[in-house]
DNA sequence: ACAAAAGTGTTAGCCTTACACCCATGA
DNA sequence: TCATGGGTGTAAGGCTAACACTTTTGT
């Protein structure tokens, strides 16, 4: 009844992944970073197959679900203590499509039986998390051959209904911004207030005025006015702000 | 290997869930409803045992999560085309306790095998509805005596992680109730504008003034104006509201 | 001195709050 | 005509948009 993967120098068998983690659920993370005005998330690349996928994983069996997103956020790009949140679980009967991990497998060149467990119908939790680009270091997971940063503006196709899931996480992200300001978690430790702007426009997709940008963020109270930024422009050098948590 | 209930007249055994139901993974609802200025939840009930629960249900295996929702729904309610909304998928370790399940079905005199499929780990879907109170008519499951309302203010203590699952519900329709107009969906077919303010200052938890409640309300050009209402009463008779969706 | 970018001040409009006032209803 | 509750008008305050103006920086 066990099925197995002909090759099981990496690929665990279906009995392995049967006695590690809960069936039928995964997760997929929208990774998002924000590098030269541009609003980026990490995704997987199966050379071999032209595929591309969001980072995902699944859930221990003795795991919850939140440490499951935070291992996999971890394993992907090397941080903890990031902005993750839950946005949605994906459950159409569409989705169920084994063809292109069986793709991926056999560009991989391993032969796997039709009715192994990573075939099964799954649905997805999804997750978001905001991170610091520049503190990111990407690594693949064991079967994708590159983990890479996409211009949101310009991603490829991508697998199943991961381009569904991008959207809801994009939706989401732009529905917070103001409210939860989560905003920050996208900028380094120290930014400038045209940063942060161009952050904003880019996210909301909208142009905001300079000046009165600036004096709604301050109003906030949530930014430590640390030194000017001298960049060696002919022009008046702009503060560095830090983002503080209110209270803490 | 395949667990059974030994009473299998009304539980089908863990074969049959297996090959009817995704594993590891239910949905719970928080089925709300609006009456006497109280805003309340479905509960069932499992006499014996004196313990309440969200109403539930497992994902037929060629059934959309979303769908699985709907169809509970309609299954407790005996309604559809209703405001269902996914908010949170919870997947705490500590919720997976077979104890109360084990209790209930004790009580109904049915022996079951402690590694039966019901007795895994299951994370757990979480659905709110937003009904018309007037409409509903409360059906049990199988399992459970009595599927009643209660209300909010008053809840028993409720099996498993219920409690934080209806406190996220309510969370999520206050922070929705403003934004996405959703209100009205607790509310009959025509209301007074005071029974509509005194929903939103039920779920907010918060007073309004009346003139400026009605004005706020208004501008958003989402209610028709009906006839007055008289109910004998003597002061001036309101007028009668109806919601409009937008362009539809 | 000048251009470029950052920072500050001022005004107008919008929405909400607050409250005064008027209207309808039945005893 | 009176109490009760519903509907409308008006002014104050807060927030944002819009734009004029000042300040700083390196050439």
């Amino acid at each position: 009844m066990i099925q197995t993967l002909e090759a099981q120098k990496l690929v665990p068998n279906a009995n392995d992944f049967e006695n590690i983690f809960m069936p039928g659920l995964a997760i997929d993370a929208v990774i998002f970073g924000f590098d030269a005005n541009q609003l980026k998330i990490l995704l997987l690349k199966y050379e071999n197959t032209n595929l591309y996928a969001l980072p995902g994983g699944f859930i221990k069996k003795n795991e919850s679900l939140n440490n499951a997103a935070k291992r996999m956020l971890l394993e992907r790009t090397g941080l903890e203590n990031i902005y993750l949140e839950q946005f949605y679980t994906f459950g159409d009967i569409e989705r169920h499509d084994p063809e292109p991990l069986k793709t991926i497998l056999k560009g991989k060149g391993y032969v796997a039986l039709s009715d192994h467990w990573l075939f099964e119908r799954f649905l997805t939790v999804g997750y978001y998390a905001l991170i610091d680009y520049s503190k990111a270091v990407p690594i693949p997971d064991f079967l994708a051959d590159k983990c890479e940063w996409h211009d949101l503006k310009k991603l490829p196709t991508l697998m199943l209904d991961h381009t569904q899931i991008v959207n809801k996480a994009l939706q989401t992200l732009r529905a917070n911004i103001d409210d939860q300001l989560i905003g920050f978690n996208l900028m380094p430790e120290t930014f400038t207030m045209n940063d942060l702007q161009r952050l904003y426009e880019t996210v909301l997709g909208k142009k905001f005025l300079r000046t009165s940008f600036q004096r709604k963020i301050l109003n906030l109270e949530i930014l430590q006015q640390n030194d000017r930024k001298f960049t060696g422009a002919a022009n008046k050098a702009p503060y560095l702000y830090k983002f503080i948590r209110n209270g803490k």
